[in-house]
RNA sequence: CGGGGUGUGGCGCAGUCCGGUAGCGCGCCUGGUUUGGGACCAGGAGGUCGCGGGUUCGAAUCCCGCCGCCCCGACCA
């Protein structure tokens, strides 16, 4: 599919050039659904490698897959004070099961069957802790029963107002991991292993970089003891919570019973842990990394790695150098790699490598009569560099350019965070950074809600969090930036998505 | 919910003020010539002009009502 339309310049418009991004890769599109979105398959294969990435540490780490329904009775959401409260606005209602012709015509041939309501409404899972703690319940006995370390890959509801495709979309994928433990020190380390996977997949797979650290009261997760994040800094210099992962506490416990036996005969509440990222992963490696001709793809999540690109001028050079493109295809396949032979004979080479670049190819391997005859391609990276390489030992050849570019993506994306953060920051400069750079604002915080209220209110910024050790400025602050009150901690503030 | 804008082939738009039965660019299809950074020529396909009603010999165009979408605010995170 030819195309030719531009891609609105970043600097110009960002929502826009976004849009354009995800239209050019035909990453998504816009559903007639107000507010949902269709993943095309170049965007699903992304959410697919991300997954399976992911799943294998989960895996690794002790974790099973299971699957919960869709349908959660209302009256569930209502039993955590907190969490319900939390999503009571956006959730979606199945009221009735049954439609009935009504022998007109058009849009009023059917209507809904008013003898069909249910008793109870079902909840479209906005996330699932209250159907997984209620099943919990059944299966946990005894302290031999835990830890219980399950997710899920799924996909839930929430009725956003303003919606952004994959970042914010009605119906979103996402994984959400349940586990239940003993102690209070177990589930901690457990949620903290979590960040540190998704801190580990952020910037091993996806090359963005991440800060950890725990969300203020008023930022964490409904009905959550602690919540964990990992933020990353788009191009804009906008913030995006990434992934998060909550230290549950006994609430969830409490609300649906959720007890052991303990070796010493007592009767204990579990501990939980819930966790999750979502398809808003790809709008944050979309506003990483890509420029104004398309989408960059880190190479480890790149739906096509390599795409070769012949070119020819009679039949007899076609056949040729198509020959030489199908070994180099075999080769690179070979070596595990995902390839794409452009043989379309109705573009001209240019017209490709546009195209091929829009849908965010780290490498394009170029193959004429003048490379067979010497034995070469020309290998040409996504983000510019173009020289030979040698036919002998071309996977080895593509495969190091290719780590080199995932760590090259890496290496910018984090030299961009820092140009963009500010730390140890003074009342006057957070108001002018927020306003005009933008980023990500290191400063002290007194630790008080209202405080921390007036910030968002007069600038619109928001605590991301309370950073890690790592994170966190040589020198503690010691005063609130804004209200000068002795510092509880350093903060990072941004806006945010 | 309040303010503003907008709805015309797949996409982007013109035509609306001054009614006469729809046009342009891109894309798509066919054939030919092309092919080392977005090819060219020729011939085609494709539209109940958001929906309903009214005025008129005649409505994309004028009038009334409704609906969708977008932006700002509100709300939300």
């Amino acid at each position: 599919m030819a195309q030719a339309q531009k891609i609105t310049p970043r600097a110009k418009d960002f929502s826009e050039w976004y849009g354009d991004v995800i239209a050019q890769a035909q990453l998504a599109d816009y559903s007639p659904v107000r507010g949902c979105m269709v993943i095309r398959p170049h965007g699903y294969r992304i959410w697919e490698l991300m997954q399976r990435a992911l799943d294998d540490m989960f895996r690794a780490s002790g974790h099973r897959n299971a699957y919960f329904p869709l349908f959660i009775p209302m009256s569930f959401l209502a039993r955590e004070a907190e969490h319900v409260e939390g999503f009571a606005k956006e959730v979606a209602l199945v009221t009735h099961t049954r439609l009935r012709a009504t022998g007109k015509e058009g849009k009023d041939a059917i209507e809904v069957d008013p003898s069909s309501a249910l008793e109870e409404p079902l909840v479209v899972r906005p996330t699932s802790e209250t159907i997984i703690y209620a099943m919990f319940a059944k299966w946990i006995q005894s302290y031999r029963d835990l830890p219980l370390k399950l997710n899920q890959w799924a996909n839930v509801v929430r009725w956003e107002l303003r919606t952004r495709l994959f970042l914010r979309t009605t119906e979103f994928l996402w994984q959400e991991g349940h586990t239940a433990h003993t102690d209070e020190a177990d589930a901690e380390s457990e949620a903290r292993l979590i960040l540190e996977i998704y801190r580990d997949f952020a910037e091993t797979w996806m090359a963005m970089p991440v800060i950890t650290g725990v969300k203020t009261e008023s930022e964490k997760f409904a009905g959550a003891l602690r919540t964990y994040a990992i933020e990353a800094l788009m191009q804009d210099n906008k913030a995006l919570q990434a992934g998060t992962s909550h230290n549950l506490g006994q609430n969830f416990a409490k609300a649906f019973t959720v007890q052991y036996q303990t070796a010493a005969g007592g009767l204990e509440y579990v501990w939980n842990t819930s966790w999750g990222v979502s398809t808003r992963l790809v709008g944050g490696l979309i506003m990483t990394h890509s420029d104004d001709n398309g989408l960059v793809a880190p190479p480890k999540l790149a739906p096509v790695q390599v795409a070769i690109v012949p070119i020819w001028k009679t039949d007899q050079e076609k056949q040729q150098v198509s020959s030489v493109g199908s070994q180099v295809q075999a080769d690179l396949e070979k070596a595990g790699l995902r390839v794409e032979h452009d043989l379309r004979d109705t573009m001209k080479p240019g017209a490709k490598y546009f195209e091929w670049e829009a849908l965010g190819v780290p490498v394009r391997l170029e193959i004429g009569p003048r490379d067979v005859a010497s034995g070469q391609a020309v290998l040409a990276r996504r983000g510019g560099g173009k020289g030979p390489v040698s036919l002998h030992g071309v996977a080895a050849s593509v495969t190091k350019a290719l780590d080199e570019i995932q760590a090259a993506l890496f290496a910018a994306a984090r030299e961009r965070r820092e140009q963009n953060s500010i730390r140890g920051v003074t009342k006057a400069q957070f108001i002018e950074f927020i306003k005009r750079p933008g980023g990500f604002a290191y400063g002290g915080f007194c630790g008080s809600p209202s405080c921390e209220a007036e910030i968002k209110q007069q600038t619109n910024a928001t605590i991301r969090v309370l950073p890690d050790p790592e994170f966190r400025s040589k020198e503690a602050p010691r005063n609130c930036m804004w209200c000068g009150a002795p510092s509880v901690a350093e903060a990072v503030w941004a806006l945010a998505y």
